[in-house]
DNA sequence: CAGGTGACTCTTT
DNA sequence: GAAAGAGCCACCT
């Protein structure tokens, strides 16, 4: 069976939190998976935010189109879901955020930006 | 409590 | 620039 955060249609208060945060991507605007990580109180969480989308359903209304991978790309799930990934794509372009041929998008003009910049990170994580 | 998993991200080869 | 390896986090069994 899939892996879920709970059998129950409700969320856990986590799952909730990184919706929330999906919920206030301005339309025309991207974010990254670890941006709406760090937004929703868990740096470094990029992967958590991707599993609260996983579990989220199509009936929670989640702009989920909005969230990519860090390279402006749409990640895994274009091989999971390409069916789900073409729609993606649509709606991207149907707010006015043109989807290049490889399916990226510029971050540079179209990412977030919630309230600050984009700090440059030393290394934080992948260090080995 | 420990092991396994992943719509991720980063650094090094 | 692609591939491989390593790290982090939370959830599930």
């Amino acid at each position: 069976m899939p892996r879920r955060a709970s059998e129950e249609p409700e969320v856990n208060a986590l799952y909730h939190s990184i919706h929330a945060v999906i919920r206030r991507i301005p339309k025309g605007r991207v974010a990254t998976y670890g941006q709406v990580a760090e937004l929703a109180g868990i740096p470094g969480g990029a992967r958590v935010a991707a599993a609260a989308l996983k579990t989220s359903t199509p009936r929670d209304r989640l702009p989920w189109q909005r969230v990519l991978g860090k390279r402006g790309g749409f990640g895994r799930i274009a091989i999971l879901d390409p069916v789900g990934a073409a729609i993606q794509r649509e709606l991207l372009e149907a707010e006015g955020v043109p989807v290049g041929d490889a399916g990226l998008v510029k971050l540079a003009d179209y990412g977030w930006l919630p309230a600050s910049p984009r700090p440059p990170r030393r290394r934080a994580p992948g260090r080995r």
